[in-house]
RNA sequence: GGGCGCAUAGCUCAGCGGGAGAGCGCUCGCUUCACACGCGAGAGGUCCCUGGUUCGAUCCCAGGUGCGCCCACCA
């Protein structure tokens, strides 16, 4: 063993061979009949690992080791999604480089042309995950797009078709012009955007009969001017009053139209009257079906103006604002132009201006599919941790919008749709079950759409276990244990996995959900690759070993955003060096003894004790999702009380030999391992090797039981302590108890070797401080008569311990 | 606009009703036979502000200020 620890060839090392002996495999190595089950959230098919997944897949690679530990029969699902859009996006864009579009080469091409490039280029993210020394079954692995994955998808949309709950709606949706699809609420971003507002006059059409001449409006998008159907103001809005229900002129076409009271348009903003645009904005698209106004859209789905613009048809949207504002100049309505600085929906992947666009798409209704998952979550047979979040999923399910299922795209699971030509639709798992339903003579079209890439997700817990299929598998691993994701991801993905586990499979899927910290940049800013402030934590593995990265990032990871810190990784570091010496320690002098657990002396006792309570505090911090209070135990436990004080404490006697020295540090060493073993699997692993005897490996190994025989010994060393910390500081040795005490004080000590005597006056003064400190608290009537006995107590104890340590310093004559 | 969270040592963060802590960085001393990715000793904080509750507040409550993330149809 060289002194160095070297993570590099023993990580890839040992994670070959737990997988090649099979040690991530399901229920490896159980000892009980109990699963527990996390499934990992799909990463995108073309994905790479970021810190996110690092830290999400570190906090599940510790619970799934630590319940292997413990016996149960684990499962880890690995697996893909297909992510629609994003993958889609990537070909597209490749395509475009040749100078071709989709559409060029056909629907049948171009999937095929992904699959090909997936071959090639994708699935590469669970190659990173074993480089994390993540424990996932990776032989299991799924993708929402194999076959039997799809079966899943297409009985389940049948599923929700007969339960009445899908239908088709002709209404405004998030269209994005690049992609050429719909898209849902929750997949549009908001980007903060510099606009033109522009101010126009909207003449009265009965102009010489009114005081004024007409209503001013203002937008940022005067090309929706053609679409106009209404002027609306606020009821309340005096400056309107007498307005409501005359008519006004729309610009350019020279169309009549009402102006019309809407409390939903806001006084405040502009001029407070809103020009309602049905067609291409949500909130006029409301007020307009409210009132049964009409929807003219003048922009196509390619985002340029369609033949309903007149003579701006084919122009961009850019080139029909400049026309109309000329239009305006000329006619002297233009009123004034002002800059805005505004939200707007933009879409997630490729950033285009979202196009509200009035198309016709397929729905699911939402109101009755959550309810069980409301009840679910308000019972707490799911429970979100931290707690702030499951209110937040609770109030989210409450408040589901219908979720729009159809993508105009090429790349996913197709709609089990067939329409006959007198347009009836008919839903089916397959061609043939439609063809039955339709009658022999009957020709039916498919509907070219593909579902929502989260449609297949919210599956995930058992669709990856074979279902709809009564599989052993769904039998042995349904309902799961525990699922972890970011925050951004509970509607999308978490809260839907729960009302379709409760659909289909009449239980939650999981009873925890952690909503793990978001790990930004040190800067504070959010990671990514756009800002180029994404650290890669394939470099961190490089540079400081996979057990490094996991223990710093689970050792940041405490409340919602965390910034990345090199310094925890390093940590990590040293804390892998530091069991790699100490075990040097004990394996070099330890030769010919086998681990024992039968202490003799004092610090024996002590560390056995000691470890025995972090045990104890690191179970509970696991149980309650707190990673980080784990590895700042396990820290100090490796630190301070194993290498600074039982080693040093023992030493001597490991170089003499002694027998019951030698066992008792090899058992006291297997525990350690263990307790540390599902924060840094490797190093721990290689070091448990080198232990004497047969043994199998750490990650199938138990999970050390409680061992309270010597809890009374947990506070043993806190004389020596105080003894050692005075000595050190002042040069004044104080008298210790035991002849035990007094052989730890030299070893750790060692006070021959100090040099020269040291100043007991800084010391002294310290003292006196708390004692006067202490004196004058108990001096306090109102302290005495009004806090807890307890705490009047321990503080005329503490005084006593004061003043006796006091006495030792001035009497040492130094 | 709504929700959530954070403001404590130069940096990253614990602590959350009774003596201000850790890691890194910094200073000083150690070629001590596991480890210099080490050992030991230090310096360094009006615990964001203002009120309130309390015998006592970094910790609880109210208000304020600053910052972050998520969500959201002010054109």
């Amino acid at each position: 063993m060289e002194s160095l620890y070297d993570p590099t060839a023993v990580e890839a090392r040992l994670q070959q061979a737990w997988e090649r002996e099979g040690l991530y495999a399901a229920g490896t190595g159980a000892t009980r009949d109990e699963s527990y089950v996390i499934c990992v959230p799909p990463p995108n098919v073309t994905g790479d690992l970021h810190m996110g997944h690092a830290l999400n897949g570190s906090i599940q690679d510790v619970l799934i080791r630590w319940h292997r530990m413990q016996g149960y029969r684990t499962l880890w699902q690995p697996g893909y999604d297909h992510a629609g859009i994003a993958t889609q996006n990537v070909v597209e864009k490749q395509l475009a480089a040749e100078g071709l579009t989709r559409h060029d080469v056909g629907r049948e091409a171009f999937v095929e042309r992904t699959w090909q490039w997936l071959e090639q280029t994708g699935r590469t993210i669970m190659g990173q995950y074993r480089r994390l020394g993540a424990s996932l079954d990776y032989g299991r692995e799924r993708f929402t797009l194999d076959e039997g994955y799809s079966r899943a998808v297409t009985t389940f949309f049948v599923r929700l078709w007969e339960r009445g709950w899908i239908y088709r709606a002709n209404r405004i949706v998030n269209w994005c012009p690049f992609h050429q699809t719909a898209i849902s609420d929750l997949e549009v971003a908001h980007e903060e955007m510099d606009d033109v507002l522009t101010y126009v006059l909207y003449p009265f059409a009965d102009g010489a009969a009114g005081g004024s001449d007409g209503i001013v409006i203002a937008t940022v998008r005067p090309a929706t001017i053609l679409a106009d159907v209404a002027v609306a103001v606020h009821p309340d809005d005096e400056r309107y009053r007498d307005a409501v229900g005359r008519e006004v002129v729309v610009p350019y076409v020279e169309r009549a139209v009402p102006v019309i009271a809407d409390e939903r348009v806001d006084p405040a903003f502009g001029s407070g009257a809103l020009k309602i645009t049905p067609g291409h904005d949500p909130a006029d698209f409301e007020i307009g079906r409210d009132r049964g106004l009409s929807e003219p859209m003048v922009i196509g789905l390619d985002g340029r103006m369609s033949d309903a613009a007149g003579d701006l048809a084919g122009r961009t949207q850019d080139e029909a604002d400049a026309a109309i504002i000329d239009w305006l100049k000329e006619r002297g309505q233009l009123v004034k132009r002002e800059n805005l600085r505004h939200a707007v929906g933009t879409c997630e992947r490729c950033h285009s201006r979202i196009e509200p666009l009035i198309t016709l798409q397929w729905w699911c209704r939402m109101e009755e599919p959550v309810k069980p998952a409301i009840a679910a979550l308000r019972e707490r047979r799911v429970r979100y941790h931290p707690e702030s979040q499951h209110r937040f999923a609770i109030a989210s399910l409450e408040n589901t919008p219908d979720w729009c299922l159809s993508r105009q795209l090429w790349w996913g699971h197709q709609l089990p749709i067939w329409t006959t030509p007198e347009g009836e639709a008919i839903c089916a798992l397959t061609e043939a079950e439609a063809q039955e339903q339709a009658g022999p003579n009957v020709v039916l079209t498919r509907d070219p759409d593909v579902l929502d890439t989260w449609f297949s997700s919210a599956l995930w817990p058992y669709a990856t276990l074979g279902w709809p299929d009564e599989t052993d598998d769904l039998v042995a691993y349904y309902p799961g244990n525990v699922n972890s994701t970011a925050r951004e991801i509970i509607r999308l993905w978490e809260n839907r996995m729960i009302w379709t586990g409760l659909e289909v499979m009449g239980e939650v899927p999981f009873t925890d959900v952690i909503i793990h910290s978001t790990v930004l940049a040190a800067d504070g800013r959010r990671m990514s690759k756009s800002l180029g402030t994404g650290i890669d934590p394939l470099e961190t593995i490089d540079a400081h070993g996979a057990d490094a990265t996991r223990y710093g990032l689970l050792k940041i990871s405490s409340t919602q955003d965390v910034r990345f810190s090199p310094g925890a990784i390093e940590e990590g570091r040293k804390l892998a060096n530091k069991l790699w010496n100490v075990s040097r320690l004990i394996l070099q002098n330890a030769e010919g003894a086998e681990p024992a657990l039968q202490p003799m002396a004092l610090e024996e006792r002590w560390i056995l004790a000691r470890i025995d309570a972090a045990r104890k505090q690191v179970e509970e911090a696991w149980a309650a999702f707190d990673f980080a209070t784990a590895a700042n135990v396990l820290y100090h436990l490796t630190f301070d009380d194993f290498c600074d004080w039982y080693a040093e404490a023992v030493k001597p006697r490991l170089y003499a030999h002694e027998p019951a020295a030698c066992g008792t540090a090899l058992g006291a060493l297997e525990r350690l391992l263990a307790l540390l073993h599902p924060v840094v699997p490797h190093v721990t692993e290689e070091i448990w090797s080198f232990l004497p005897g047969e043994r199998r490996r750490l990650i199938v190994s138990p999970w050390p039981s409680a061992d309270e025989r010597f809890e009374a010994d947990a506070d043993a060393l806190d004389r020596v302590h105080e003894a050692a910390v005075m000595f050190r500081r002042s040069g004044v040795q104080v008298g210790l108890g035991s002849d035990d005490e007094r052989r730890i004080f030299a070893a750790v000590v060692r006070p021959e070797r100090q040099k020269a005597p040291g100043d007991a006056g800084p010391e002294i003064a310290r003292l006196e401080k708390e004692i006067a400190r202490a004196t004058k608290m108990l001096a306090n009537e109102r302290f005495v008569a009004n806090a807890p006995p307890e705490v009047v107590a321990a503080e005329q104890d503490k005084l006593e311990r004061f003043r006796r340590e006091l006495d030792a310093l001035a009497g040492s004559g130094s």
